[in-house]
DNA sequence: ATTCGTTATGGTTCAATGGACATAACCAAG
DNA sequence: CTTGGTTATGTCCATTGAACCATAACGAAT
């Protein structure tokens, strides 16, 4: 999903809407598995949280991230929008830029952290 | 201090220690004002939360970011690191970097969201 | 020695967050 | 018409974080 764990970039938008690595990494886990439940399980996450998540975001955008349906022989499923889908490529975008160039920074205050106790 | 509200920058660290806008602007007032409770007022933060604020950051990087001192005329006071300012400078050039070369990205996602109560 | 603004802590309370459990609704397939 | 996996919700509890309040220690200047 993303491979660096310790660099996790979090948006606040007026709205009231805080976007960070789990948001994104669910809205990435639904694209690929074309589930709710399924994207929670992968993430070690329960359904319920999952949801709620999926909930807090398509309603705090003008038009739904995640698009779902209940019932019939899978027992039903989701998908991300167009919109999902963008708002999960700007996301990833961001962090791509801050990693790649925001290298030199980064290093640097790895590098001043007291070791973690092994 | 910082001028967009809606962008806010968290970095996630091995040790625990999070490092967001928060920190970073206390350091900043930190380091204007000579004093950890003068930059507490200026933010509208108590003495206690941003003393332990401090606190958490010196503990959490091999050399202390902010160097204090109580006592005396003036009551005592507070000043940042050369560390202390390394920190502040590259996380401030993170954020920089974001706003930049994010721009479009983030005034996409913005126009995304639902227009908040007004 | 008194004063004054600051650093340094302790303790209590309150709200928000997240996790755990439980249950209902749904519907294609068999 | 039963089954199975999923979406959709409600409720309760533990943990966390922040907000408050209170107090001690400090030391230069007067």
């Amino acid at each position: 999903m993303t491979n660096d764990p310790r660099l996790s970039l979090r948006l606040h938008f007026d709205s009231g809407l805080t976007l960070g690595r789990g948001k994104a990494d669910l809205l990435q886990g639904i694209d690929e598995e074309g589930s709710i439940s399924a994207a929670g399980r992968r993430m070690k996450m329960s359904y319920r949280r999952a949801w709620s998540l999926v909930e807090e975001m398509n309603a705090h955008f003008d038009a739904p991230l995640v698009d779902s349906s209940r019932g019939g022989a899978k027992g039903g499923g989701a998908q991300l929008t167009e919109r999902g889908r963008q708002v999960l490529a700007d996301y990833r975008a961001l962090e791509q830029l801050l990693r790649d160039q925001g290298a030199e920074q980064l290093a640097r205050l790895r590098a001043g952290q007291r070791s973690v106790s092994t």
